[in-house]
RNA sequence: UGGGGUGUCGCCAAGUGGUAAGGCACAAGGUUUUGAUCCUUGCAUACGUUGGUUCGAAUCCAGCCACCCCAGCCA
């Protein structure tokens, strides 16, 4: 539906659009012809939690700029690491990923399925004198690795002949060891002023089953041993990563340039090919940050376990599943990081760049309806009783390509209740008593007589529409108010649900916030029920519409049901009345 | 007090020695049967700061300041 347009979004997949840091040092690297032309780029989640607006910018960098130099991308899960990882997550991750619109190369592929590949290399790393079994515990290790200001001392194991090392290795793949028992390490520098170089442990114990290749293993590599291997194994050009990972690249570059790079070749995907062979190489760049928002995954799970939000995929949650809840299209996720660009600058978008990138979206792709609130009746005195009176509406302001509607008017109608005030503030322009406004798309009604119950609460208006006002100004005199109505015999009753932002902070993470709790916006989400919204919402198959002068709403829940329907308000229409 | 980074408009962000792009936000007009959209206009004598080099610096050099990351057998 948002999608279908045959003109070039600028948010499509692989579009040429603006420019940053990383595409100039690839545009160099091809002219310089370092990979003989070739461009791959890889995504490597690792399945252990959702999605989240912050993965999507590394996901649509990854593979846009693949795709904009005629390269590929492949979806590598970094799953090193199985206690904390499940198949649950690898599966909403591939969802997400295509759901996004992106399509990797070729097979998913998946750290763990290099195991074997990596254990040789662990030796050859052995043999060769670059790494040693070490029998030191978690917590002795901690204490011989110094400190950011001091530096560290060597294991007592370092200088252990290479053979010791290999056997040692070998049983502790073979399950003769405890977790935490021994572990292998490099064999760099303990006094490196980059604490990622002391002796950084390169394989663990851990006698745990894995989600992918379930009991072959007790020893797990580490993300530093995994990633530059796995990443020049699979040809990799451009391995892009987020910032913190900065002090990792001497490491990245030093277990591969400790390697064979003739039997790396041998490993990878380039064995046979005339490609020239070239080492992949890191380029870091800043993570999304978003204001008003959490994006730790942590604190997300937090919100989840405490039933903050309703779960993963609460339409309030950052997550890409609960931002397609919400009714964010992938265009406008792509379109958003595109606009947010890329540097090795932290800083923090604001929201409102998120907004608008929604709203001009379904600005230009969602089919207008319209939908009341909080329903105030009128009668139409001029309009018998019975009578319906089939107005043909256009679907949009702009583009007649997405048709029209029919939408009925009758004696009865029900109107916004803001829409009408007894007192109302300067500069109002919709309906008060013994005034006018149009009803959009149809006739200018007037009102004579306000109906208020015993309390005083208004329960009727009796108008009267002026029926040569159809289609064209009415005579003689100016009315500015436009409102939205639906008729209260053939309008079908929904449920809506409002959304807001789900923090009053701009920074809920600050570490001077003692609870997050605190600073929820308690209106993060109103419910009402009792909406009632125009029959041709139900006509078609499509599911985000623009309820006019109210904003944008994406159908949710189940949409066979017919008993009480379901809206989130994806976001509001911008506003520029004060009031 | 070690190492690695970053500092250009309220927010993102171009710019890579020749005299400050763009987007968001905001403001003012115009169009409008959505107080929407759309259109027009405005919005940094200024590039963290202090010096230096140069005919000329946001761009080069030096010092200083601020902020971020690193002491998982997490990624």
């Amino acid at each position: 539906m948002t999608n279908s347009t045959k003109i070039k979004q600028s948010g499509e997949p692989g579009n040429q659009l603006s420019s940053h840091f990383i595409k100039t040092l690839i545009s160099r690297d091809l002219e310089e012809g370092k990979h003989g032309g070739r461009v791959r780029t890889r995504f490597p989640p690792e399945p252990n939690g959702y999605l989240h607006i912050g993965h999507a910018k590394s996901i649509c960098l990854n593979f846009s700029v693949a795709a904009e130099y005629g390269g590929q991308c492949n979806l590598r899960f970094d799953d090193t690491n199985p206690a904390k990882e499940s198949q649950e997550y690898v599966d909403s991750i591939k969802d997400n990923i295509r759901w996004l619109g992106f399509e990797w190369n070729g097979e998913v592929r998946y750290s763990s399925s290099y195991f074997d590949t990596l254990f040789e290399f662990a030796n050859q790393l052995i043999a060769s004198g670059h790494a040693y079994v070490c029998n030191l515990s978690p917590e002795q290790s901690r204490e011989y690795r110094g400190t950011l200001m001091e530096a560290g001392r060597n294991s007592p194991d370092r200088d252990r002949p290479a053979a010791e090392s290999l056997a040692l290795f070998a049983k502790m793949r073979a399950g003769e060891f405890a977790e935490g028992e021994c572990s292998l390490r490099a064999k760099i520098d303990m006094s490196s002023p980059n604490i990622n170089m002391r002796d950084p442990v390169l394989y663990r114990i851990r006698h745990i089953s894995h989600h992918q290749t379930g009991d072959q293993w007790c020893i797990y590599p580490t993300y530093d041993f995994t990633h530059c291997i796995t990443d020049a194994l699979e040809g990799i050009t451009h391995s892009l990563c987020t910032l913190e990972f900065e002090d990792h690249r001497p490491l990245y570059d030093w277990i591969l340039n400790s390697l064979d790079l003739k039997s790396i070749r041998a490993a990878s995907v380039l064995a046979d090919s005339d490609s020239p062979y070239v080492l992949p190489r890191q380029t870091e760049f800043a993570k999304l940050k978003l204001n008003y928002t959490m994006m730790g995954k942590r604190n997300l799970r937090t919100m989840v376990e405490e039933g903050v939000v309703s779960g993963w995929d609460d339409p309030r949650m950052p997550t890409i599943a609960g931002m397609r809840r919400r009714g964010f299209t992938p265009a406008s996720l792509r379109n958003f990081c595109e606009s947010v660009g890329v540097s090795r600058r932290e800083g923090v978008v604001d929201l409102g760049m998120l907004e608008h990138a929604i709203r001009d979206d379904l600005d230009k792709h969602a089919p207008r309806a319209m939908c009341v609130m909080k329903p105030l009746k009128v009668e139409i005195g001029n309009i018998p009783e019975g009578d319906v009176i089939q107005l043909s509406l256009a679907n949009h302001p702009k583009d007649e390509s997405m048709g029209r509607r029919d939408v009925p008017l009758t004696r009865e109608i029900f109107i916004d209740r803001s829409d009408f005030e007894i007192d109302p503030l300067p500069g109002f322009k919709r309906l008060i008593a013994g005034g006018e406004v149009r009803l959009r798309g149809a006739y200018v009604i007037k009102c004579h007589h306000v109906e208020r119950d015993s309390r005083g609460e208004v329960v009727l208006l009796h108008c009267s529409a002026d029926l040569d006002t159809l289609g064209k100004k009415p005579e003689g005199r100016k009315v500015k108010g436009v409102i939205h109505w639906v008729s209260a015999t053939d309008g079908k009753t929904v449920s809506i649900r409002l959304y807001d932002r789900l923090f009053l902070v701009e920074n809920p993470e600050a570490k001077d916030i003692e609870n997050y709790r605190d600073c929820l916006n308690p209106d993060s989400l109103i419910e009402v029920s009792g909406a009632v919204v125009e029959p041709s919402v139900f006509e078609g198959s499509n599911l985000r519409f623009q309820f006019e002068r109210e904003g944008y709403f994406y159908r949710d829940g189940d949409l066979t049901a017919t008993e009480n329907p379901v809206f989130n308000r994806t976001i509001t229409l911008r506003d520029s009345w004060a009031g």
